[in-house]
DNA sequence: TGTACATCAGTGAACGCGCGTTCACTGATGTAC
DNA sequence: TGTACATCAGTGAACGCGCGTTCACTGATGTAC
């Protein structure tokens, strides 16, 4: 750990301090300075490497989707990629749920920035292949019905767990809630067919 | 127009400016004294109907919930009872986004309030009754894997939608995007009982 | 190896601002007689 | 119907606070010779 006048990594620990700070605090009351103190430096500092905090934000929520693409890629290759890919998605979440309630929030940062553009369509190819290869669909059949109905499944899941709305509902273990829910998908796919026709 | 000193309904007006509030600048940066100036009276009068700017916001997810209940209650009677109520959860957070986004931010409202506390469960009824008569459920079984994946995915993609997250890839008539997720999730219910076994 | 200098990273004081809350007040309304 | 008075709803000035951003600065590092 380098204690001079110099940080040496003050970029990466600004981004790990707004992490820590929006899982501790919440996504509101979200502050520079509060992420700076936390980072124990001067609440200055920031401006030298994102410029403002927008710029801040933006950063965190590209490496969020640089990390969420790491994690879902290795997925890919099992069997059941989109089902892997689906209980990867929330547990990303709910670790590190830091970078999650950035990531989904354009008031937040800068949505045309080009790492930020970037990092997203990693993690968006990644959700279009696993529900490709999941379903057995070829490359030019349409795969978006699909896809979107897994990523809003995994995310509305995700972010009512982390809302807390399914306190009363579901056992407190993560990974026995996804097997209920993964059910349920089946259930409810089973319900809509039939309600569609 | 009650425009006397007296105001007639403050109380109603403020929700409602506050719902315009969010409508137009996001969920961030929500101020009491912004909320006032919309409804066109002193930054100190929301004091008077609310205590404090969490009460305000208790109030509005009340309502809100209120509101969902309200309009899912009737879908009950149909056939496709489950994916009616799934529509219009969709419309309504769309068409309410000021409602529905202050509904599933905890920390902006007191969550034990008992007023929300009533409405929230009477929201939570009608998925329950939905996805157990869609589904052909007996009373005795138990419904919680498919009530969660059904409200996890319309709540998904609302907030997805919301977010702007679709706009490369569904219609944007809202009707028309429905009607694709409908299907996605009939094939990612075939696609995920598959992967389970 | 030593020195001079440019560049870079972080500091800390200062700014102006909008915020939530408080408080004594005032104008309007409702009630008792 | 008229008057006195209590209650209620909204006002506006004032408070202290934390915020984002700016700016001249200082301490450390890297480079040229």
């Amino acid at each position: 750990m380098n204690r001079s006048y110099h940080h040496g990594d003050l970029r990466r620990t600004l981004i790990e301090a707004a992490v820590a700070r929006i899982e501790r605090d919440g996504p509101s009351n979200l502050s520079l300075r509060g992420i700076a103190r936390t980072a124990g430096v001067s609440h200055a500092a920031p401006a030298h490497h994102f410029g403002d905090k927008t710029g801040l934000f933006t950063a965190v929520a590209a490496e969020g989707f640089s990390l969420l693409a790491a994690r879902t890629t290795p997925m890919l290759d099992r069997p059941d990629a989109l089902l892997q890919t689906g209980v990867v998605y929330v547990r990303f979440a709910v670790e590190h749920r830091g970078y999650f309630e950035v990531m989904f929030r354009p008031d937040l940062h800068r949505a045309q920035d080009p790492e930020l553009v970037a990092a997203r369509q990693k993690s968006f190819d990644v959700l279009y292949r696993a529900a490709r290869t999941g379903a057995g669909i070829a490359d030019d059949q349409d795969v978006t019905g699909l896809a979107v109905a897994a990523w809003s499944v995994v995310h509305g899941f995700a972010t009512l767990y982390l809302a807390d709305n399914f306190r009363d509902q579901l056992p407190d273990d993560l990974d026995l809630a996804t097997v209920v829910v993964a059910e349920g998908v089946a259930s409810l796919g089973r319900t809509i067919a039939a309600q569609i026709s």
